[in-house]
Parts: C-alpha cells; sequence; structure tokens
DNA sequence: GGCCCTTATCGAATCGATTCGAGGCCGTCG
DNA sequence: CGACGGCCTCGAATCGATTCGATAAGGGCC
C-alpha cells in the first residue's frame, strides 16, 4: 500500500557522506570538491555574483566574470552542481522512457530504437536527458520498476502503449508526473502519438484484395503481457490488450479481408515469424493460405523465410507482406511489401510534445500518416 | 574555454517557477504540490519525524508512522522528492551511459543492447538508472553531448572504448565523475571490462589454419571514427584508433595468419559485410581467399549472404567465421562458426564495478574469456 | 523511590545553487 | 550643485529533504 518502505534506492543513495567538515580557519583551497560560494570567496565576490557569472541570467560586469571563471580554473570547479540547480529549479532535466519490456528484448525492435533516436534529437537541444526505465521483465510479474516510483524525472515516455489500469501509468500519475504515450489508445489525461495503424492496413489489404487473394491469414504481435504464440481462436481474439494488434486486426477487416487464420506471435522477432510460417503454411496447395500479412517488418522476414524453408516460392506460391517500413538487408535482393510508417518523425513527434508540456502547454494528440510500398513479396494470387 | 556560457541546458530549466507563493494564513491544504513539511504539519509532527517514516532510517513508533502516511495519503503526497532527497546526499543515482554513436546506430549493434540490458540488470537493484547519452552525431563534429557537461551523475559508462584524448572522457575527468569503460584500452584513471578478443581471435585462426586455409581475408570493425570502408592498405593498417579492430587483427597474427586482405567497414552491420564479401569473393578460384573472418556476427552473417549472391556455397568454396556469437535466426539452419564472447555477463561486470566505485572501492580491470563455437559455416579448405 | 537506559520525537544545520529586492557607485542632465 | 537613473554587486530567502545531537518520556532494576 505505502511502498516507501525503502525499495532499493537507498542503498547506495541514503547511506550519506562520511565527510567530517574540517574547521577550516584560513582561506586555504578547502579539501572537499569546491562549491560555488569557494570560488565566489577565492574571487572575492559574493555567491550570487558568481552564480551570475556562470549563469548568464544578469548584469555583470566583464572584469568580474572573468575573475570568478579564473578562480574557477584554479580551484578545478568544473561549473555549477547540477543537483543544487536543479533542487532551486524543481526540474530535474530527465524524460524518463519506460520501455515496455527487458532492454535485449524492447531494443531488438529496430522500430523502438529508431523512435527513441528520433526522440533523443528533438529533446537534447532543449537540454533534456533520457533516462531508461525497463518494463517488467518476467511476463507475471507486473511490478513497476523502482525508478518509476522515486527517479527524479520531469516527465515520461510510454513506449508502445499500455492500458488505463497500466501499474506504470497509475504510478506515474500519482507522482504527478505528466506522460507522453506511444501508440496508446483510449487514455485519458496523457498525451498520445501514434500512427494510422488501421487505415494502412486497410490499404494493405486492399492491395492483397486487388491481387485475387482470398485466403489470407496473419501474423500479429502479441495481445498483451501474456505474450502467447500460436494460432489464436474465436476466444483468444476477445482478450487483445493492447491497442496495436488490435487497431492492425481492424485495418484487415475494414477493406473486407476477413482472415482465415490468426497467428499470435509472443514477440516481434524473427523465429516467431519463421514458427508461424511452418504453422500457417504446412497444409495443402488447396486450403494453404494464399497470402500472409505480418503485422511487423521483422514478423514478415521470418515469415519469407519460413516459406522458403517450407520450399514455397515468393510470391508466386504465397505473398507476405509487413508493417513498419524497415530496412531488411539479410532480405535482399527482395523487398518487402509493406506498410511505411515515419518512425523519426514519430520520434521527433514525441520530442516535440515533451517539450511543449515541459513548457506549460497542453498539445494534442497526434496520429501520423502512413504509406504502402509495395516490393516483391506480394503477386497475383495462385491460379 | 570555459563551456561555461548556457549550452542549452537552461532552455527549460533556468527559467525558475513563474509560480506565487500564496500567503497561506491558515492550516487549509496548501496550493501546490504537498512537501513533507506539509505532511508533517499535517500530521501533527515535525519535519523530521515524518522524514522517518517515510526513509525508515530510525526509531519511530507504529502509531505515529501510521498517522504520517495517513496524512500523505490526504494530501496526495507520493514520496519524498528525489530532487531534494538527491542534493541532501549528494547522489543522483544516476549512470550515465555514452553511446559510441547515435542511438539508431549504436542500438542495431546487438552486443551494444545485451551489454545494456545485462548492466540494466545488475545497477537496477541498486537502486541506481541509466541516463543515455548519444556520442557524436556526425562523424565531422566530436563535440561531446551537452549532457556531459553539465547533467547529474554519479558515475559514467562508455559502451566501446574511447582512446585517451576523448574530449568526452576529458570532459568527465574534468568533473571529476568516475569511468567505467568497455573495451578500452591504456587507458589511465578508469576501470576497463573487456574481454579476450586478441586470444579469441587467435583461437579462431588456429582453427582455420588447421583446416588448411592458407588465404584468408578479414573484415574488420570501423578503425576509428572516421569511419571508412573499403580495402585497407599498409598505410591505412597504421592509424586504427580504435582497439577493438586492432586487437583482434592482431589475434590472427599470432596464431600465424597473415591477412591476404583486409576489408575495413564503416560499422558493424549486415549490409556492410555483404559489400565487403563482393570485394574480396569476385575474382578466380585460384586467387580467391578460401576464408573470411569477420570481426563480428552481423558482419559475418553478410559475407555470407554475399557470397551467396556471388553463387558460391559456404563453407565447400569458402569458410566464413565471425566473432560474438550472437542469435543469427535468418540464416538458419546454418551456424556461424565464431568467437562467443559472454555478453551478459561483461554487462554484469561493467554493472558490479560501478556498484563497486560507487561504494568507494576501486576494482580492477577485468578481462573476460571467450570461446571459440565451430558451426557450419567453416570447413576444409577447397582442395 | 531514585537512577539509568531505551525509545521516540524534535529543532536546527546542511546539501549547492538561483533569484529577488535593496543598495552603492558613478555619470549625466537640468 | 543636486537629483535622477543605470549598471553592478550583495545579502538573504528558498528549493525539499536528511541527519545529528539534544531532550523528554517511560520502564525496569536495585
Amino acid at each position: 500500500m505505502c511502498g516507501y518502505a525503502d525499495g532499493g534506492v537507498n542503498r547506495l543513495l541514503g547511506t550519506g557522506r562520511a565527510f567530517t567538515p574540517q574547521p577550516e580557519s584560513g582561506g586555504v583551497p578547502v579539501s572537499h570538491r569546491p562549491t560555488l560560494a569557494d570560488v565566489a570567496s577565492a574571487a572575492g565576490v559574493s555567491v550570487s555574483t558568481a552564480s551570475l557569472a556562470f549563469s548568464g541570467a544578469g548584469p555583470i560586469a566583464d572584469a568580474t566574470k572573468q575573475r570568478v571563471l579564473d578562480a574557477a580554473a584554479s580551484l578545478g570547479y568544473s561549473g555549477p552542481n547540477p543537483l543544487g540547480r536543479q533542487l532551486r529549479s524543481g526540474k530535474s532535466g530527465i524524460v524518463g522512457v519506460v520501455v515496455g519490456d527487458a532492454l535485449r528484448r524492447a531494443f531488438r525492435e529496430p522500430v523502438a530504437v529508431q523512435l527513441l533516436d528520433g526522440l533523443v534529437d528533438t529533446i537534447t537541444p532543449l537540454g533534456l536527458g533520457v533516462l531508461l526505465i525497463p518494463g517488467p521483465t518476467s511476463p507475471e510479474q507486473p511490478a513497476v520498476d523502482p525508478l518509476v516510483e522515486s527517479a527524479a524525472m520531469d516527465i515520461a515516455v510510454m513506449l508502445w502503449g499500455g492500458t488505463l489500469d497500466d501499474p506504470t501509468l497509475e504510478a506515474l500519475a500519482r507522482r504527478g508526473i505528466p506522460v507522453v504515450v506511444v501508440e496508446g489508445h483510449d487514455l485519458t489525461d496523457v498525451v498520445t502519438v501514434g500512427i494510422d495503424d488501421r487505415g494502412g492496413m486497410a490499404d494493405l489489404a486492399a492491395h492483397l484484395r486487388d491481387l485475387g487473394h482470398e485466403r489470407v491469414a496473419t501474423v500479429t504481435l502479441p495481445f498483451g503481457p501474456d505474450r502467447r504464440g500460436g494460432l489464436a481462436d474465436t476466444a483468444r481474439l476477445q482478450d487483445i490488450a493492447w491497442s496495436i494488434p488490435r487497431r492492425r486486426l481492424d485495418g484487415l477487416v475494414d477493406a473486407g479481408v476477413q482472415p482465415v487464420a490468426v497467428y499470435e506471435t509472443p514477440a516481434s522477432l524473427v523465429e516467431h515469424g519463421a514458427a508461424a510460417a511452418r504453422a500457417l503454411l504446412a497444409g495443402p496447395v488447396g486450403s494453404r493460405p494464399t497470402a500472409v500479412v505480418a503485422q511487423s517488418d521483422l514478423l514478415a522476414s521470418g515469415v519469407v523465410l519460413g516459406a522458403r524453408e517450407l520450399g514455397l516460392r515468393v510470391p508466386e506460391d504465397v505473398s507476405v507482406a509487413g508493417f513498419d517500413g524497415l530496412d531488411l538487408p539479410w532480405l535482399a535482393p527482395d523487398v518487402l511489401t509493406t506498410v511505411v510508417q515515419p518512425i523519426a518523425d514519430k520520434g521527433a513527434a514525441v520530442g516535440l510534445a515533451v517539450g511543449r508540456i515541459l513548457a506549460g502547454e497542453t498539445p494534442e494528440d497526434e496520429v501520423l500518416p502512413v504509406a504502402l510500398r509495395t516490393g516483391t513479396t506480394t503477386g497475383p494470387a495462385p491460379r
């Protein structure tokens, strides 16, 4: 209930310093790391004037400023201590970025990495830095990372959605930390940045329909934190917790494509795509799907590899399409048919929203457009 | 020279708060975010007692503690402000992790990601968090990120080496921030964690030699920040700035393998490996190398793909080996011959070193062992 | 009953910087 | 010559918590 019992944060922090302040009678350089006060007294000015020399926030004579800077140099003072500055300003300059998984998995997803890159590029000029906050490492234990409870941050960004009852989201709300959610859905008190998943997927489905495909299977992203893998029956389709697989499925249906099979994967990885291909494409030619739509490019490339393994030609025997628009060098010379999303722009949009929230504005939710890219992995339905 | 002119950090931070503190004559709940003092007065105890209720660092009666916690709950106080705590303790609980490149590139490297993951796993229980600090984005401009100059951090970790004159390393030294360098070399005042590149590569070279290979080419990681791509002549071999390509080259020679060609890549990516294969393996069978050793698995898998593109069979026509020991699902069913390094252990070792330094100890440099894994991509030299 | 020790609480100092309003000095203008 | 204004500099308050030493209350033991 309270969550205040020392959750480890104090292991290294709370022990204080064993440092004993020596009386220091003379003007001799002190033994601890110099502070602004030391610099000021060495330069023969007041602390406030010394502060001005560094911050530039106020009138100061050039000669005085130089004297302070010289004193700082001779004392080995390397600028104002960020901790003091932060307490005073009430801002830490830190953007907490919550990734939805352990890093090693979350960052195998190029989309997440590129998004993060775009975000960093945008907020660096604002003087902000990114604190990485891993999501729940084990699927069973939805505990929030201790950093969510007690790290200093001015705002948080959640990569990959999150539902309204997400414990991380709740903890952040309790702390009064504003949040930007990437690909969220139905969230209140939170700014959302996303793409037009549904429309993009509908375009892709229409493309396949126009090519004459009538038996289309689909390979989805995880439905929720339980991350199952395998064919999903009707019941399972009811409990899709995360919004991206939901919206991308809906897009298919929007274009009149009712998938003959839905294969759920535990993660967006090549190997799971290959497993899906083995499960979906093993049947005889008459009943086998003529096209497979994957909800990510990594899954799609796994499907391509799996299909080849089964001796099927792409796209002559089976068409394969993905979603994201990544570069997939190991598929060369093939080019995946996919829906290209503007990942770097999305990161920038998130960064922009972060900046505006911190500036006191309340930006609108944003939905970025996507574009169908037809490659060489889709073709007319066989016969 | 000074670097103190506001480098952007103040864009959002230094503006202070436009908040005007209302006089507040009664005991009415105040309008700003409640502080420990508010909680204390609401609970009818002193601030110090209230502090004890949260930190547990001292004797406190259960009833009192409960009263404080209740008051906190009714005021919406969600725990001590980390900024105040940090200033007092002098610790930020932040580990700055300097990646050697823009994130989107650095994190295409699975080794970096897994290492980071291992590091995070290790330091999370210590109450520490990772602040991401991108390296120089453009190769021309070796400016250090503003975060290096002025972000709060207790210690920094540099992924991927860095030389003694690295401006980032200099800036951190000036600030008095301790540093752990991954795969560094010849560095003073810094703890280094690395692997036995040279020995591992020597083992691999011996393996190829034993298979009868006499014409061995090698594909290397970037030599330095200029990141050229192409065949390296003798002159170019002199200015290898970064230590990993250097040591891995040396390892080959240690085992008596003098490479017939050295192809330098601008980054450890599949596509550069493929390009290397096209450059190295295009010649006639008599002069063509019979084996290619890449300095990373991503490069090696590019070489395999490039070789196949040229119509060469692996390993019948050409043997290919890598370094790192990654899972490469898209190479299946082939298994790359490679040198396996304990990446997660390396991350844990870095985390451990971080913890010990913060605890006041001075850990030794560490060199982790590697192991040769022979797969299906190397075989006897053709005839 | 007095003394001592333990336990609980409090007051005040401290961490390192920023910022606001006050005041000093000097030059200029009337 | 006096008043006014501009430019610098300074002192003091403040941000929000932790912690040390002092104090008081309560209980056990002789």
